[in-house]
RNA sequence: UCCGGGGUCGUCUAAUGGUAGGACAGCGGUUUUUGGUGCCGCGUGUAGGGGUUCGAAUCCUCUCCCCGGAGCCA
């Protein structure tokens, strides 16, 4: 596969506006973005299309990117998920420079520009509750109804929103409300909620300070405009807000070009469920470990897999942005991890089922024990660099269960009775016979080997027409894996994501497979990514060196076997 | 139902009036001390109907389908 910077530049919906705004000498050529996330959970895949958007973009421009966490509803933030996410955007490729940005950190200037629009008209108080309200918001193309308090005296409006601010009202009890249009055909127009109390709550960082909070809508343009965004980057769902974006930045008295947003279209991937709700629901039920599970879709999750950041971020350049509404394929998302681990992961020899093999003909030392050799593999053939290493053989040792076939059929090219086969890196060997067990399973298979095809070459040249894997039974190490392939693939038919999600009964959520595996030749560090060879891609978990995850499998060789067969 | 956004190979994505191309997936071949990797080959897919034009994925028009929007969530 060709690597990304030989591919053709992604489409970018959002480099053309830019580009276009650059023209017509919008913002005198600026370009600034900003990364919003709210701090009320773990970021997963999805997050990092946005990520690579926003702080792509304004690198490309020569801008810059805030990190700006949207805290404005402190009934679901904290300050735990502030550190997760700069410490995933730190491992994705964004070390954070300086600072974090924090709507919260405006509310006093949002509280004041309120005010100000409720001096001119533009903004009440409204005492209906939530219900009475929602109700008057009308339907699509049904008509709204105005507030009784829609045309209440500016100075009872000021009054009552101080009151708001002093904690004097309780939640629920009222809410400032921008005056636009009840009958506007966009909902979002229609004297959206600018404020709601909430007295009882804390704030991970204003604390008590404040009884009243402002919604999305009143404080997301206002933040950008007051940090200089240019380009404020979002996801679809949020186009028919952008009215009401443009129409509260009309009404305030900003000297400069406001900030105009662009929305793309979100990154859905096959076989991933990405809802915050339903990944909670995962972690709650116990089902994954918790949010930094290897099965989970979290960037925790996929680091702990041993994804590559850098395939991730070249995933996101090359899917593109676009308005189209689509869902790309985890296979495509694979591959880029595959290339990356193809020329990066150490290669290592590791059996999951493991079957004995006895050499007839090993030769034993002084005292009767079998002999020890020490034989050199290439630990990546991709990269030389990365050298050899010595790996001990011996008389007895495993291969996988399926690399043996007492009746072979056709094209399968391992060991059979009277079949010649390499041994990678050791010895040409020979089935000559092998044991079962009551059911008829094989359970051991004896070989002679070829003491002139040391390193896996005769000297005679003659070919075998394959080579096999292997650990020796009394070096190899005990590990545990946990395998499986893809998020929510593994039993789950079709797709597995959204409502299909929902749909699913909570045992079937269970949908890994694990296995306990017993021999596996496991040299390698904690954390570190490699290739088992004709396995996959494996991660070695980072606190439990024993435990290894598959990342990315190899072709199924077993399924195309049996096809070819 | 109203408003808005979309519709190009199986899935994504190029081509903005001038040969519909690429990636992933799939299939076949080849190389290979991983049945991995690499390399080579394999494709009539522009939602549908009208129209404008020498020429339409692209412009106009009608229809169909999909997504989003009625939180005191973001």
């Amino acid at each position: 596969m060709p690597r990304p910077d030989d591919l053709p530049a992604a489409a970018n919906f959002v480099r053309e506006v830019v580009i276009a705004d650059n023209e017509a000498g919008t913002f005198g050529g600026r370009v600034q973005t900003r990364f919003p996330p709210e701090p009320n959970g773990y970021l997963h895949i999805g997050h990092a299309k946005a990520i690579t958007v926003d702080f792509g973009i304004a690198a490309e421009f020569g801008g810059i990117c805030n990190l700006r966490f949207d805290d404005t509803n402190p009934d679901t933030e904290d300050t735990t998920y502030v550190d997760a996410i700069i410490d995933d955007l730190a491992w994705l490729g964004y070390p954070l420079e300086g600072e974090p940005l924090y709507a919260s950190d405006y509310f006093a200037q949002l509280y004041d520009w309120a005010e100000l629009l409720i001096q001119r008209g533009l903004a009440y108080v409204d005492e209906q509750d939530g219900e009475t309200i929602s109700a008057q918001r009308g339907g699509y193309g049904k008509p709204g109804v105005e507030s009784p308090y829609r045309d209440r005296p500016v100075e009872e409006s000021l009054a009552l929103f101080r009151r708001m601010r002093d904690g004097e009202i309780a939640a629920g009890a009222a809410v400032l409300r921008a005056r636009i249009d009840m009958q506007h055909e966009n909902m979002q127009l229609r004297d959206p909620v600018m404020y709601r109390i909430r007295t009882e709550t804390h704030h991970h960082r204003t604390g008590s300070r404040w009884s009243i909070y402002p919604t999305y809508d009143w404080a997301h343009g206002q933040s950008d405009a007051i940090e200089g965004v240019t380009h404020s980057l979002c996801t679809l769902e949020f186009d028919s807000h952008r009215p009401l974006y443009d129409w509260y930045l009309e009404q305030l008295p900003l000297p400069f070009d406001t900030p105009r947003q662009t929305e793309f279209a979100r990154l859905e991937l096959t076989h991933t469920v990405t809802s915050k709700r339903r990944l909670a629901t995962l972690v709650a039920d116990g089902i994954v470990d918790g949010w930094d599970d290897p099965r989970m879709p979290t960037l925790r999750g996929l680091r702990r897999r041993g994804y590559p950041p850098s395939a991730i971020r070249d995933f996101c350049d090359f899917i593109g942005v676009s308005r189209t509404n689509s869902r790309q394929q985890i296979e495509l998302l694979e591959s880029f991890v595959r290339t990356e681990l193809n020329r990066t992961a150490l290669r290592r020899m590791a059996v999951l089922r493991p079957l004995r093999v006895v050499v007839t003909n090993w030769p034993t030392d002084e005292h009767g024990e079998p002999v020890v050799e020490y034989v050199e593999l290439v630990n990546n053939p991709e990269n030389v660099d990365d050298g050899t290493r010595t790996v001990p053989f011996t008389g007895v040792f495993h291969i996988e269960q399926d690399d043996f076939m007492a009746e072979p059929p056709p094209k399968y090219f391992r060991l059979s009775p009277g079949r010649e086969v390499r041994l990678r890196g050791a010895y040409f060997v020979t089935a000559t016979g092998f044991d079962t067990d009551a059911d008829g399973n094989v359970v051991e298979v004896q070989v002679t080997y070829d003491p002139e095809t040391r390193g896996g070459n005769a000297p005679d040249g003659r070919k075998v027409k394959s080579t096999m894997h292997w650990v020796s039974a009394a070096h190899a190490v005990d590990a545990t894996v946990a395998l499986y392939d893809r998020l929510f693939a593994a039993e789950v038919p079709g797709e597995a994501t959204g409502d299909a999600f929902d749909d699913l009964n909570p045992d079937s959520r269970e949908l890994l497979t694990g296995a306990k595996v017993e021999p596996v030749l496991a040299e390698v560090a904690p954390g570190q990514v490699v290739q088992f060879e004709r396995l996959g891609y494996f991660a070695a978990d980072p606190d439990r060196p024993m435990l290894f995850h598959r990342t990315v499998g190899l072709r199924d060789e077993w399924a195309n076997i049996q096809k070819r067969s």
